[in-house]
DNA sequence: CTCGGTCAGTTTTTT
DNA sequence: ACTGACCGAG
């Protein structure tokens, strides 16, 4: 116990020896969060504050869980089974299977991920006629989770005024679509977790009087939801129970997943609603050198909406951070890749160093370039063992034997390998079961002719795979499905196929080493993990779909890292490499529009900085190529807002730390890219309009004068008809007009609202009632009447 | 009706 | 480079 306590710093300490009351701890970058997480949590176990069974701690992702319950086991014996540890995600998972009668559910429910999900939108939208250009099916995914996220039903979900309610209208059908299916999306499991609390007092009681500690990291990208589960479990505010213990770490200033719903609020809702006075601020940094720290301390310095925080070391001041400005991609990745060489002949290990970026698609010159100088490198992230096209073929097959219900997964593979059924027979089958609300497999059994021959021996297929589920082992049972499925002669067969193959076979392993897993967790315990009602089958197929990433094999070999900035969170190394820091890039321009955006990319960056340990370089290239085009960037306005101080730039290759020939100043307006490039920009700051697009092939060199003018015509051109676009309104209807609309019948329109794209029909139609219509969009189904 | 080939548009980040 | 749409042959 005194070992526990005698290491920590006097803020650590407070923390973790904190009484039941609920606290909030702010605890900046490399101070000590996940530390004082395991400590909080031995301290409860060893002073005999709690069981383990009353322990429920949350985590962001299922590595950052799987690594708590890795140093706790170090710091003591415990019984980490009957503890509740991993994402909101895997145990609402967990809750909804113990549960799943009263939560409405079949045992065997499917999980589908973001791109299940996705396919799932545009089937439904496509059966009900609905084009996908008119609708974005990516928009309909987002609206309808983030929806979730607040909790609301299709029934309770808002009218969008530029879109009428045709969102809601897919939101509807596709809740209703996943009930008949039994598929849970992502947040649905968050949702209906918390439904299932909300409405059954007695587990809600039951899971209130367990668990009496709840710890949260990365408390601020928690979404609204999470944090109505997180309160419901506490009990806070019902009268007459002593709330449990709500303990949540985060950093205001390392919010990055607003995209995905997470909302900052929660700190301050937290604060209010569990009166919780003062939060615990951490802020000395053990992780960086002096310049790197006042870099980030800086740069952050520019957001408005902070809580206020400024970390601290008592680390030397260390290197400066170095700028480098490349004349392409190219030439970026290849110094890197130099250096890189430099640092590992000096010493650091490969596995010490990361590359950044704010794109995936930026990765691939630089794996180009490690890959041509035969440097081993790692790619975290990007495409998942389990999003892989053969493992998910192959999952799917076992997820109709689990559920034949799971259309998705149907549509996946029922003509996979091909077995003669095309487009036609999938219509016609998605028509009778969308008429008979049945599943696509039941369909199969009413079809009539040539077809139905040819479903009957994919329908043998599952339901050969349902009996052998039981009898088989779990490994055993996924060789035999890759063999019966006939994925496997498919990928024989296919000249390019061996490494997927090899990636099935692995799937085999991964089979085996998840069910190795569950027996080593159950061997010292009477209660067991997985819970009663999940399967062996069942607990992969989640965990397929839940643990999708976390490229552990690769973790104990020395490679180089490469990752996106968002995949580099909580983690550390001697030496990091920021990318691509130009106007557009990063920050990203999706991102450029508003200044709530723009605060979301600004702490992203600050996330980067503060990975690095010792030495930190950051680069940009004043040309790349981008989906097939080359576009010429200024640099990013980031650069300009870290302290000039704490930088030292750099020009070419090459350059070694004590030469001091080569170094580049910025110079004091702080704009353009250094000394001496051709791209220098003066003046203005303003960076949203210097992006040069020109779709065709790559310049030889920096761009010709002449280009610059004929596209900045074509940008004012292009700027000038949106310009004339919204003054002139142009509305073809008046309000009193009648119409006719090819799906809502006759109508007659109430009022116009907005310009050019922005027009907006309410229009009130004799038997659909009044709805709101995006011209731009209706104009293709309506005609006068 | 199905299949295999070609072509265009594409992506910001992820449990 | 990965997917979806389209087209002509069987």
């Amino acid at each position: 116990m005194n070992d526990l306590l005698d290491s920590l710093n006097p803020e650590q300490k407070a923390a973790v020896t904190l009484g039941e009351k609920s606290a909030l701890i702010l605890a900046g970058a490399g101070s000590g969060k996940t530390r004082v997480l395991t400590s909080r949590i031995a301290y409860l176990l060893q002073s005999d504050m709690a069981y383990p069974s009353e322990i429920l701690a949350v985590t962001f992702t299922n590595k950052a869980a799987k690594e708590m319950l890795t140093r706790l086991s170090t710091m003591m014996p415990v019984n980490v089974r009957a503890m509740w540890v991993g994402t909101f995600h895997g145990l609402c998972n967990r809750m909804l299977r113990l549960h799943h009668n009263e939560a409405g559910l079949p045992a065997s429910f499917a999980i589908l991920d973001q791109s299940d999900q996705l396919s799932a939108v545009k089937r439904i939208m496509k059966a009900n006629g609905i084009s996908d250009e008119e609708f974005k099916p990516r928009e309909v995914q987002n609206y309808i989770n983030r929806c979730k996220e607040e909790g609301l039903r299709a029934k309770d979900a808002p009218i969008n005024f530029q879109r009428g309610s045709a969102f809601r209208e897919i939101y509807d059908l596709y809740e209703k679509i996943l009930i008949r299916e039994g598929a849970c999306d992502f947040a649905e499991l968050l949702l209906r977790s918390y439904e299932l609390l909300k409405n059954h007092p007695l587990i809600l009681e039951h899971y209130q009087n367990r668990f009496h500690f709840i710890l949260i990291d990365e408390f601020q990208d928690t979404n609204k939801l999470q944090y109505r589960w997180i309160k419901l479990l506490s009990g806070i505010g019902e009268p007459g129970r002593r709330p449990n213990s709500v303990f949540a770490v985060g950093d205001d200033d390392q919010s990055i997943y607003a995209f995905r719903g997470a909302n900052v609020g929660n700190m301050q809702d937290f604060v209010r609603e569990f009166k919780i006075g003062e939060p615990i601020r951490l802020e000395q940094n053990y992780r960086s050198q002096g310049n790197i720290l006042d870099a980030a301390n800086g740069l952050i310095a520019n957001n408005s909406q902070r809580l206020g925080k400024k970390l601290w070391t008592e680390a030397g001041e260390g290197d400066k951070v170095r700028v480098y400005s490349a004349p392409s991609d190219v030439d970026e990745a290849a110094y890197v890749v130099d250096t890189v060489k430099e640092y590992a002949d000096l010493g650091t290990p490969y596995k010490e160093m990361a590359i950044l970026y704010r794109s995936n698609a930026q990765s691939r010159v630089l794996e180009a370039e490690f890959t041509r100088r035969g440097i081993p490198y790692s790619v975290y992230g990007g495409l998942r063992f389990f999003d892989r096209a053969e493992i998910k073929n192959a999952i799917s097959y076992m997820r109709l034997a689990e559920n034949t219900a799971d259309d998705s997964a149907f549509l996946r593979v029922v003509n996979l390998p091909a077995r003669g059924i095309g487009a036609k027979t999938i219509e016609t089958l998605i028509n009778f079961a969308g008429d008979n609300g049945i599943s696509l497999y039941d369909a199969c059994g009413y079809a009539k002719g040539a077809a139905a021959a040819k479903l009957e021996v994919f329908r043998a297929i599952i339901e050969d795979l349902r009996e052998k589920k039981d009898e088989l082992p779990l490994s055993k049972f996924v060789d035999y499905t890759v063999e019966k499925s006939g994925l496997k002669e498919m990928y024989e067969l296919d000249p390019n196929g061996s490494e997927r193959l090899e990636n099935l076979r692995e799937l085999t392993s991964a089979a085996t080493g998840y069910v190795d897993a569950e027996a080593i967790d159950e061997e010292d315990e009477e209660e067991s993990v997985r819970d009663e009602n999940m399967t062996a089958l069942q607990g992969f197929l989640s965990h397929a779909s839940l643990e999708a990433g976390e490229n552990q094999a690769k973790a104990d070999q020395d490679a180089v890292q490469l990752m996106t900035v968002h995949a580099s969170k909580g983690l550390e190394f001697n030496l990091v490499f920021i990318t691509g820091l130009e106007d557009g890039l990063f920050p990203h321009g999706n991102s450029m529009g508003s200044n709530k955006d723009l605060e979301e990319e600004r702490r992203l960056m600050y996330v980067a900085i503060t990975r690095a340990r010792k030495n930190l370089y950051i680069t940009l290239a004043e040309r790349r190529m981008l989906h097939g085009t080359t576009r010429y960037s200024s640099q990013s306005m980031f650069l300009r807002e870290l302290p000039e101080e704490n930088l030292k730039w750099l020009s070419k290759p090459g350059y070694t730390d004590s030469d001091d020939s080569d170094d580049y100043s910025s110079g004091g307006s702080g704009y353009g890219f250094a000394r001496g490039s051709k791209f220098s920009r003066r003046g203005s700051s303003d960076w949203s309009n210097n992006n040069y697009r020109e779709s065709g092939r790559t310049y030889n060199s920096n761009m010709p004068e002449w280009a610059k003018g004929i596209l900045g015509g074509k940008l004012e051109k292009q700027q000038e008809n949106k310009i004339r676009a919204k003054i002139d309104n142009g509305s073809p209807y008046k309000s009193g007009d009648r119409l006719l609309h090819e799906k809502f019948g006759a109508g007659t329109v109430l009022s116009t609202k907005g310009v050019g794209e922005e027009l907006v029909l309410q229009i009130k139609f004799d038997r659909s009632g009044v709805k709101d219509l995006l011209y731009r969009i209706a104009k293709k189904k309506i005609s006068d009447l």
